[in-house]
DNA sequence: GGGTCGGGCTAAATCGTTTTAGCATGCTAG
DNA sequence: CTAGCATGCTAAAACGATTTAGCCCGACCC
């Protein structure tokens, strides 16, 4: 009894009916499933196969709608062709622009990706390692996420906190990222220069804090430790709220004000931080950028619509993103090899309105 | 000559080396695959398995660490217990909103999810279309991604544009929307409101416009035509970007200063064109609140940071995206059953600092 | 003592592919 | 005449699970 007794299927469109076969296709042309798989895989050994058989092979498969079925060929062939993301949390900007990026280079390479979002908790991490592995990724890309256990798969790290042995790094150019930022308010005449460091547990903070302090030495600048403020992060794993940010920012900027130490210029953690920071100096009374300067760090979207619009370090999120995927291919295509070594990626200074020249400076 | 000769796996960990099978368990317990196999499924078939033998399994199953290979269940199966994401951007902040939410039903169900951006590109969507399909997911969410052709799988549609035989649509309740945004100006004791009409290609232009006419009524408000600009979007499939959101927020605030038509308060289609619109509002002297209030839509990360505040009409962009990934899941459980009916989503007033009483009213 | 019943398990088929090993057939070379 | 060798294909064994249909054995009943 058909399933599709009664029913004509009268286009020409595709069968919509149940799914099509390899072995349909091969009773359709009646010749074995061995040689229609041969024909479709364009394999090797399809070689012996007159190119009329295979043409006819392929009408048929046309004409039936026959699409493989994945699972099947997965479990076969023993490839998944899909990887596993790893992230804090999806919707977060910093996640979601490294994402897209995965995304364009994993499709355009036939593959796909499982992403699970952690939300900083440990033992969810674990959890959500197990069921990808339970379901054949071939690989893995941590964005954002730290790991003590070593890894039972390939795998990629996007701002990864620690080095690990086999897993390759991507991470902004952490020196370059500090040169141009502290280029551009030297450049501007600034000399004396507030910092906010990140919070003690964060990713970034320490190799940002060391390539700020190499970059200040080579131009010249001093650090002056009254000028420099380290943002607390409230509560673990909170870290990654905006409106914490914000607000640290907020009150860091005052806190600096309070100082009394006098500054021209003030270089965020990140972008949220400097925005914060931004409302804080203007509600003391001082202009931006005429009485104080701002960098900030990231290029988060509300830095081009902030009034005045802040100048900022881009990280190029999607483009970390493609590295990272390309870098996991490349380590699939070549099993066993030593992976490469870490990648960095080379930020961009964005230059708005925040910044100037030092008051009386011309 | 076995694969971790000479090395001992002495942790009690699960074993590291090659992954345990189903057999493997069988014959440490010299039972049956079947029997195993029943067991680990807590099949109702097992009830005729005595405890101890059940105890024994599992105890030998989790000595040697072993994992049901995903990939072969889902064959047996023909269930997958994933389904497909199509949307046009993943780093978009929308799409990523309703994406953390969907990230969160369905891995708290046990499913996973395959990810598509389309880039507003047809073919491509057809093409992945095919590509998840080919992959067995079971369902389909659709996030911001118009279509034309009937679906070949159960799917849901977040801020679908028409409504398609078959599908549950996910949208927000924009009469719901507008009586709010309206409500708290009316309340304030706005009178003459002007308004931002989405691109005539949007989403949700329609019937945001609608109910937005109909909450007008409600309230016993006048919509002034010549209050009233359309967004014109530029060339189609750049209606995401953001840049040119806030452009054009600023060009047509500065039209509707150009008309010499006063007013105290401007409801915007969205928080972008908002705070291109509030820019343009200062640049000619009008001061926020105090001259104009301003309303957006959407709650965007920037919103919330804006000098003023903005205040928004909120989407719970997670929500939506939950309650898609629960509809749908819904759908899978009872198969073949109708479609619930549409799902609409309250959306909830943030007021900030861009709203007050208009000028001259007390 | 034969039939029945139930407890405890298992053999084998199955999901839809890929892949290895090899079978006919006919032609050619020696 | 026969070994050898293409040519064109196929049978059957994987891959790693689930599931159907029973098998065997002892206890119980009459």
């Amino acid at each position: 009894m058909s399933p599709a007794r009664g029913t004509s299927p009268p286009r020409h469109e595709p069968n919509t009916g149940k799914p099509v076969r390899l072995k349909d296709v091969a009773a359709h042309v009646g010749l074995s499933p061995t040689t229609v798989s041969l024909v479709m895989n364009r394999s090797p050994a399809a070689k012996g196969i007159p190119p009329e058989t295979q043409d006819r092979v392929r009408a048929a498969a046309e004409e039936l709608g026959y699409r493989p079925n994945f699972i099947a060929r997965s479990l076969r062939r023993q490839r998944t062709f899909a990887v596993g993301v790893l992230l804090p949390e999806i919707s977060e900007g910093y996640a979601a622009g490294v994402l897209g990026g995965i995304e364009d280079q994993l499709l355009q390479e036939g593959y796909f990706y499982l992403v699970a979002g952690h939300h900083s908790k440990p033992d969810l991490f674990d959890d959500y390692l197990q069921l990808l592995t339970e379901r054949s990724v071939e690989g893995l890309i941590l964005v954002n996420t730290p790991i003590e256990k070593p890894l039972p798969l390939p795998a990629v790290v996007v701002a990864g906190h620690r080095e690990l042995a086999g897993v390759t790094n991507v991470a902004i150019d952490h020196q370059a990222a500090a040169r141009l930022a502290l280029g551009h308010l030297a450049e501007l005449g600034h000399r004396r220069i507030a910092f906010f460091k990140g919070h003690a547990h964060s990713a970034d903070t320490a190799a940002r804090w060391q390539a700020i302090v190499s970059a200040a030495a080579e131009l010249g600048l001093e650090i002056d430790p009254r000028l420099t403020v380290q943002l607390s992060g409230g509560p673990a794993g909170e870290e990654f709220s905006p409106e914490e940010g914000y607000r640290e920012g907020h009150a860091f900027g005052r806190k600096l004000l309070e100082r009394g130490e006098p500054f021209t210029a003030l270089f965020a953690f990140n972008d949220v931080s400097a925005i914060g920071a931004m409302r804080a100096l203007s509600e003391s009374g001082l202009r931006i950028p005429d009485d104080v300067s701002v960098v900030g760090f990231d290029d988060i979207l509300s830095a081009a619509f902030q009034n005045p619009s802040l100048t900022t370090v881009r990280q190029p999120l999607q483009e970390m993103g493609r590295r990272a995927a390309a870098e996991l291919l490349n380590r699939l295509k070549s099993a066993g090899e030593d992976p490469a070594g870490p990648v960095t990626i080379e930020p961009t200074l964005v230059v708005r309105d925040s910044t100037g020249p030092p008051p009386g400076d011309g």
